[in-house]
DNA sequence: ACAAAAGTGTTGCTTCTACACCCATGA
DNA sequence: TCATGGGTGTAGAAGCAACACTTTTGT
């Protein structure tokens, strides 16, 4: 930024902004790609479905606003809030995207691995948080339609050339359940094999959890565990196929 | 966002935000990443180097702001800053950012070609502007230099997905000028044939201007000329060379 | 003729893809 | 013993890196 506002500094001297936070929280369960949303306890768009989120307060920074707003409004674990890998997904800032006023809105992305419903009861304004698979979303209040799409487009871009897709998945994990994250979230089937392959010939994707197994499906080989390693980019990249493969 | 202000919807029931916009614009002149700055003639930071930028306005999304501002604080032509390609960076909202008051800004990285040195005299509040290049960048006024690194981190990036790099050369240009914008801004070398194959088998990266060529060094064979092409990316990426070849 | 920059060809290596096949477990 | 999911092996294709070599210009 640069210059101050003609008059002088008075903070009063423009009409003025409110800023928000809004948040597209992931997971995947049973095979599809789901996210967090709120039922709206207010007007505007009392009883709609809605991104948690809320106001940024005076002395907060945007990701300190939106991981208090996600503690008040979900039920999600306290632990589960603080160790949340947060992103900014971008600004969104037209005019009239807020009846009532001036409202410009940071968007985060966060992934977390499936977990049992947030409490019926979150705090705050929110009168109740689901967790709805994206197939089926409702309509959503504001222009939140519009973010979560965008948020879509992020994570799935994100998967290839980060290793984020671990967020997904619990601590510890099976090469299975990794695989299932991809292809949930791509919509595409890839070659078990391959992906196997790829995933720990990359250092620091995975590292192994030593002797430990698990059954995944009741039936067939126990799978090894994994825990997700220190790397973060993913060089070179995991790419998707393009066409729709499913 | 969600919920209201618990008070209703009075509009001046917070202290008020402040929102702003910050441009990191690059370009490729001789060699050197340089950046679009400007000298701040008003307090905070009178006499400082910043980034263009400014408030937004009460109608104003931030998108539109940033290009009114980089009109208005920069000599750029009219025609480039129109159908400049902007891209959010992220928004910085650390409650001091700014000793005046809670201001938020959302940044903006663009690109554009090598351009004549904007006209001294930016409107505004800007008393100058310049190219200056990375490596020689002096101190910058509030947290501006925090965001030209993040903004330098990304494009490196962005190089390597998209089709971006065009956006460094002039509407019509040759393979080595493209080439020299890769080498400058990740300070590597490439193998120019390599780098040739690349980008004429990546579909729609570059278009051959038909029969046109130019002389590039004033010796030398004269390079065919090329557009750039409807891709906007890279699959599969182009990789930069991991240890620093320079 | 020489230097400089553009452009072509070739070879070997690495990575990816597709698919066949074996292993461990529950029903 | 069969179905199910985990895991290994391998051959062909594709992509990439390195480098030798040809072409066209100005001096």
């Amino acid at each position: 930024m640069s210059g101050a506002p003609e008059p002088g500094y008075d903070p009063y001297a423009f009409e003025p902004f409110a800023v928000t936070v809004d948040l597209a929280v992931f997971t995947v369960r049973g095979g599809a790609l789901h996210v967090l949303l709120i039922r709206r306890g207010q007007e505007p768009y009392a009883g709609a479905w809605a991104l948690p989120g809320g106001f940024v307060l005076p002395r907060e920074s945007a990701e300190t606003a939106a991981r208090r707003e996600l503690a008040e409004e979900t039920g999600l674990p306290e632990q589960v809030v603080a160790d949340l890998h947060l992103e900014q997904l971008r600004t969104y800032s037209e005019p009239d995207r807020d009846p009532r006023m001036r409202v410009v809105s940071v968007a985060f992305t966060a992934l977390v691995p499936d977990l049992p419903e947030p409490a019926a009861e979150g705090g705050g304004d929110a009168a109740q948080a689901r967790w709805l698979p994206l197939g089926q979303a409702p309509d959503l209040a504001f222009d939140h339609a519009a973010i979560l799409a965008d948020a879509r487009i992020r994570i799935r871009s994100k998967l290839e050339y980060t290793c984020l897709a671990t967020a997904f998945c619990p601590p510890e994990f099976t090469l299975g359940e990794l695989l299932a994250v991809y292809e949930t979230v791509w919509d595409t089937v890839l070659d078990r094999p391959n992906f196997r392959r790829k995933v720990l010939t990359t250092p620091g994707f995975v590292e192994a959890v030593p002797g430990a197994a698990r059954l995944t499906g009741g039936r067939g080989k126990p799978a090894a565990l994994y825990r997700a390693g220190p790397a973060t980019a993913l060089h070179p990249p995991l790419l998707r196929p393009e066409g729709p493969t499913r």
